[in-house]
DNA sequence: TTTTCCCAAAATATCGATATTTATTGACAT
DNA sequence: ATGTCAATAAATATCGATATTTTGGGAAAA
């Protein structure tokens, strides 16, 4: 699974080597979003300087960056842990995203132009080519689909948090262990169905769809492991 | 002024000894929105460490915890600056916080009790007790006073995506140089219908009072220095 | 002049060691 | 048994030093 909104963005860097705290950063995220670290779990410095090989100072730069994403908590003194997680938080982050997802959306489709509708037909037409047994190449692909709907919206803070609480979806959908099995629903034709009314400029009609779209998710992650 | 929405927001440690993390965090945190660190100004881990009088890891985690609140930028291998800031960013602030506090303040309605409106009442007596000449003081009581109004909805991130907008609020306030200054405005008569149509439970009057505040203060801030 | 390349200076990022703080254990008194 | 308290162990937080990387300035070439 590829970062995506890692705290930085820059990229064409002659020497593409990331720093120690970007690869702690992408690896502790990872293991986080996964589910490989369980929520509530102490997260010991020494244990995670040894799994990822760097010092303890990228470490906890690291989990600071991602006390922002809200996958981490740090209590003072006594070093951070894995956030938390209970189904009451999923229905919060779920209603919330289902708000600003509208909004950002209806903004998109506002400022809707040629590039936008290009990027978005090619984020989808990437996103059904890969085959969903390649679970993380898959799940960046549909992430990037989701953004480049959104993308357009102009609203970089509202975008940030669509991000953020498309993460914490993507962690419950682990912990409920449905990481990629929708059941009998046909993702595909809702993604497809989403995309049309935005390309037709039809806002009304995309966040119905897109909105549907999420709490049928939703509906089909049934309680996670609390605490 | 006090921090209100730290990462941590434990209490009652039987030794009120922050760590050195917190205190920079907090100094950094306040010459952020104060404008004593300018938009866009390189962050010197070497002139914080001597300004806060403490070593670089604090200093370097601070910074990595003022990325969350988004007001500070980390650039890969090249450190950290403060948050830029122009006019249009502003104006995406308060659309948002319009948004997110809207929502907020509804569900916070929807789940009023008396505890809630015993909080609100006290926490909008103690505000107009205190001296608007004591900024510090007032900026407090003021910020305490607002999110009386939103606490009680029940959706901790939204509480804190209102808080950050919040925060960036009162930066631009500052970096506008209207810290205080509200002109001719009876601002204490906006609060107290403010709050009188939330105790009365009246949602759209409660809301329609309080979008009306944040904008006519967006309007008497003017451009900010860019960059 | 303008550009390119290289070297020196400055700043960042990282490591390893130490000082503090918190958590744990077990003896001792109740 | 049970609760308290001190000693010990474990983990965090912080410092100081070093290695890397970026930046800036100027000499040499175009």
């Amino acid at each position: 699974m590829k970062s995506l909104n890692g705290p930085s963005a820059t990229e064409n860097s002659p020497t593409p080597v990331a720093s120690a705290t970007q690869i702690a950063y992408g690896a502790i995220r990872d293991m986080i979003l996964t589910g490989e670290l369980r929520p509530g779990e102490k997260l010991k410095i020494e244990s995670l300087k040894d799994k990822l090989q760097t010092g303890a100072s990228p470490i906890r730069e690291a989990l600071s960056l991602l006390v922002s994403d809200q996958l981490v908590e740090r209590l003072d003194q006594r070093g951070f842990r894995a956030a938390s997680a209970d189904p009451k938080d999923f229905e919060e982050i779920l209603r919330l995203r289902c708000a600003l997802e509208e909004m950002a959306l209806r903004q998109s489709i506002a400022n809707a132009d040629a590039q936008w509708e290009d990027n978005l037909v090619l984020a989808h037409h990437r996103m059904v080519r890969i085959d969903p047994k390649d679970i993380s190449s898959y799940e960046d692909q549909h992430r990037a689909f989701h953004f480049a709907l959104l993308e357009n919206c102009n609203s970089p803070i509202l975008l940030r948090y669509c991000a953020q609480l498309y993460d914490l979806n993507v962690r419950y959908r682990y912990l409920a262990g449905r990481s990629q099995n929708y059941g009998k629903r046909d993702v595909a034709r809702e993604h497809r169905e989403i995309m049309e009314a935005a390309v037709d400029r039809d806002a009304d009609l995309a966040v119905e769809r897109l909105l549907h779209h999420y709490q049928v998710t939703g509906s089909f992650l049934g309680q996670v492991a609390p605490e």
